[in-house]
DNA sequence: GGTAATGATTTGAA
DNA sequence: TTCAAATCATTACC
């Protein structure tokens, strides 16, 4: 390109302005005085104001003429020239952005959640996670959950059928405006780097668009996912086999009942729960600690429960004794009568009752 | 709708 | 971290 300068000078294109105009007054066709160049502007001014009237025929032929002259090349490269020099250079210091950071984060955030990339399952995973925060999954959930995963699958499915319609509308504009813009550098100075530019701020044009559809798909994801961990959080009562269990256990080991973790797994599994190692979520410690409290406030209340219970497991320990084998209850490292721990007892008449009858 | 029952959470002590 | 105690919030029953 350092042939341009000469290439301005000798051909007499110094007027970026108006190049065609400098050039038809160098070369000689303009007159030596002053009413001659009046002429012959007029000349040219009447060519532009009747180019309108001209027929497609005679517009084609004459933008024919004008692309086989043998000064196109070289005019089209100088005029690119000064023109990247000019306004576009301020333009290219805008380029070289880097990643946008919310971007990202939307991104890592759909990926998290299975909306973006490979499909997970439906989300099964984030739904897993979600209940496994909220202390475990019962069979009871299992419907929720699903509806959760369909749901989720949903979002997914809009959010990549909207993403593919943005591409697909990207790409359609992309292509009509540089086959405009190639079709327009025949009559005009557009360089292939300004098409790649404009193709570029095409592109950062419709990212933004696509911005908005991920952080409107993350916030749904969200609401979705709040929706279920409230709904993971509603009471839920047990069931009357899983409360039989459980009361068979407090009642039996009356004296301490602080059944130890192996204990309160096993009652879990026997309940269908599930114990999670945050107490806080733990159902069986959750139901130990209330039934604790709650007996001790109101032993009368309970009396005849007790009593129930006291027998239930009287006729279970006669007939295993019967059977020559051990109590088949929880493993209980602290059973009835160790009161260790600094652990109140909530010893009653239901303990005695065991033995009475 | 009112009330009791009950699972979950919070708070403070050990 | 666990527990007791108080409290909240939901469910079940009348």
């Amino acid at each position: 390109m350092d042939e341009q300068p000469r290439l301005m000078h000798s051909h007499g294109v110094g007027m970026a302005g108006h190049p065609g105009l400098a050039q038809h007054m160098q070369d000689g066709t303009a007159g030596s005085d002053g009413e001659g160049r009046k002429q012959d502007i007029g000349d040219i001014l009447q060519q532009i104001m009747t180019i309108t009237d001209q027929s497609l025929d005679e517009a084609q032929a004459r933008k024919h003429a004008l692309n086989c002259h043998r000064m196109k090349p070289a005019l089209f490269n100088v005029l690119c020239e000064i023109k990247e020099k000019t306004v576009l250079s301020i333009r290219g210091a805008q380029e070289e952005e880097p990643p946008d950071p919310q971007l990202m984060r939307l991104d890592n955030m759909l990926l998290a959640e299975g909306v973006a990339g490979p499909e997970k399952g439906g989300g099964s995973a984030a739904a897993a996670a979600a209940a496994a925060a909220t202390g475990g999954i019962g069979a009871d959930n299992s419907a929720e959950h699903s509806d959760y995963r369909a749901k989720l699958s949903q979002i997914r499915q809009i959010y990549h059928t909207e993403l593919e319609k943005y591409e697909q509308a990207c790409n359609e504009f992309t292509t009509h405006v540089m086959n405009l813009l190639r079709e327009q550098s025949r009559t005009r100075p557009i360089s292939p780097k300004e098409i790649e530019r404009m193709v570029s701020i095409i592109h950062r044009k419709f990212s933004s668009i696509q911005m908005q559809l991920k952080q409107s798909t993350c916030e749904a994801v969200m609401i979705l996912r709040s929706r279920f961990l409230d709904a993971r959080r509603k009471r839920r009562n047990f069931n009357k086999q899983a409360t039989e269990i459980l009361n068979e256990y407090f009642y039996s080991h009356l004296s301490n009942p602080y059944p130890s973790e192996e204990a309160k797994e096993e009652l879990a599994k026997k309940c269908g729960i599930t114990v999670s190692q945050v107490r806080k979520s733990n159902k069986v410690s959750n139901w130990f600690g209330n039934k604790r409290i709650r007996y001790k406030k109101n032993i009368g209340k309970f009396q005849e429960e007790a009593n129930m219970y006291a027998a239930r497991t009287a006729v279970n320990a006669t007939s295993v004794s019967a059977h020559g084998s051990q109590a088949n209850s929880p493993s209980t490292p602290n059973s009835a009568g160790d009161c260790s721990e600094g652990k109140r007892s909530l010893l009653s008449y239901s303990d005695f009752a065991t033995v009475l009858d």
